[in-house]
DNA sequence: CGAGCAATTGAAATGGGTCAAGACGTGTGG
DNA sequence: CCACACGTCTTGACCCATTTCAATTGCTCG
């Protein structure tokens, strides 16, 4: 549970020019001199295994997050135990980032595999948001992103099947996934339990068992071991209820 | 209210230096000076009569609107016609930014009383941020309290019994109806049917009714109308599963 | 006074939860 | 190399919270 002690804060880090998830995050709109002083900022990387915490709700935490690589979910745990898992995270998220820049943490965040990311201290954030405009702005379309991102998942968790949250999940999952991977076929890595799927859905891990049966035997999915692999992504997108990206023309209305 | 303020170029509209709700807003963080070039920027103020639309989700949109009064909501349409509410919007509500400033909008909005709202142009707006960062980093920070808030009801809807998500809502809106009146007793107006529960809550309107009822017979709320009055208020942050100030201590099973 | 929408209530159906037992890995230690 | 232990997944049987369908009662407003 406890990853500090585990961590050596060291300044040995990956140059901010050669970052492989700049376009995505906060630093996306930065000229080569802006990136610099960015660069200055940063603390250090950090690894953090699989399992471990980054924060805990309700916890005082002094750090901004940039996720470089691997997966972290954002949870949210209530008095009696049940857990509700708000958002899977993968490159290029920028976590930790809340209202209240002050106050202790709205929700928790836990690495689902091991993972690296980008520290920044939260303090002085906003002086060097004043000292460039532009990331501010960036920062801003982020967190308006991040605010459909949830207003999609409560759609569809409020409103939708079984079969319709879980094709919702796996179809957001594998676009994501789709953005950070060469090849576009092929199994994809599924870094999560059929509980996290459940506890990110408002579904118990039995029933979305019971769903992904369904949706294999539909020939839509084929979920092994910790890959998934989208054998008909129309149909799968269909279900979703979301408009294929790259979808082959077909008349839907 | 007196009006002591000194005289300034005026279009046909209130002044941002008396706005109601600046502390609550983007501008919240604007001296002055400040303030004048935004309202230079401002379009206008507008009146919408409950029951319209301020826009259509998949559809453009050039404004951006600040809630001065009323009640808006915004909600997701799914292909057959179910609703999601995503969110209540009060006064000081920021309206209509989302991430990808030039395209669709991700979302209706829609007034459930008359509302009145300030109306900036879309276009333009980053300009706006990138010459005041203090804006961005405002709106940054309320974009992050409405994903907050979309997390909360996330946890609620995904993980919460029926008597759980109508006491959540019930006492999130009352808590933030306190914010805009003066008593802190009596009952509040509340412009929602049942029917808008129900699909902010992922559950039926019939089953709001019956969910209310047992509320209201174990004398904690009072619906009446469309008005709320809180009868044991430490009782509803409890089934809610909020912390009103200091849960008594009690063994929950 | 009647039209229309919102709320209530009842009865029946069902999607998903709960409980429980097994199966299937996968890593560990002997 | 085996055995065993632990976590995860699967499957069956039953249960119950919520939905669905349907009818009735208000309430508001023209």
């Amino acid at each position: 549970m406890d990853l500090t002690a585990r961590t050596l804060p060291r300044k040995s880090q990956a140059q901010c020019v050669n970052c492989g998830v700049r376009a995505q995050t906060v630093c996306a709109a930065l000229g080569d001199p802006q990136l610099e002083e960015v660069e200055a900022y940063k603390l250090r990387d950090q690894s953090i295994p699989a399992g471990s915490d980054l924060f805990l709700q309700d916890e005082q935490n002094d750090h901004l997050y940039t996720v470089q690589n691997g997966w972290i979910m954002l949870y949210t745990l209530l008095k009696d135990g049940r857990r509700q898992i708000n958002e899977f995270c993968m490159a290029g998220a920028f976590i930790g980032c809340q209202s209240d820049l002050t106050g202790p943490m709205a929700y928790s965040a836990q690495a689902l595999t091991d993972v690296t990311v980008c520290v920044l201290p939260r303090a002085g954030i906003d002086a060097l948001f004043r000292r460039m405009p532009e990331m501010a702005v960036r920062f801003a379309c982020i967190a308006a992103k991040s605010q459909e991102n949830a207003f999609a998942t409560l759609a569809s968790v409020g409103r939708g099947s079984a079969r319709e949250r879980v094709a919702h999940l796996l179809a957001d999952l594998e676009s994501r996934s789709q953005e950070h991977r060469s090849n576009a076929q092929g199994p994809l890595p599924l870094p999560l339990t059929q509980e996290h799927i459940g506890d990110a859905l408002g579904l118990t891990s039995v029933h979305v068992s019971r769903t992904l049966k369904g949706l294999r035997e539909d020939n839509i999915v084929s979920v092994q071991g910790r890959s998934l692999q989208v054998l008909d992504r129309q149909a799968l997108f269909e279900i979703a209820g979301m408009a294929p990206v790259a979808a082959p023309s077909r008349p839907t209305e």
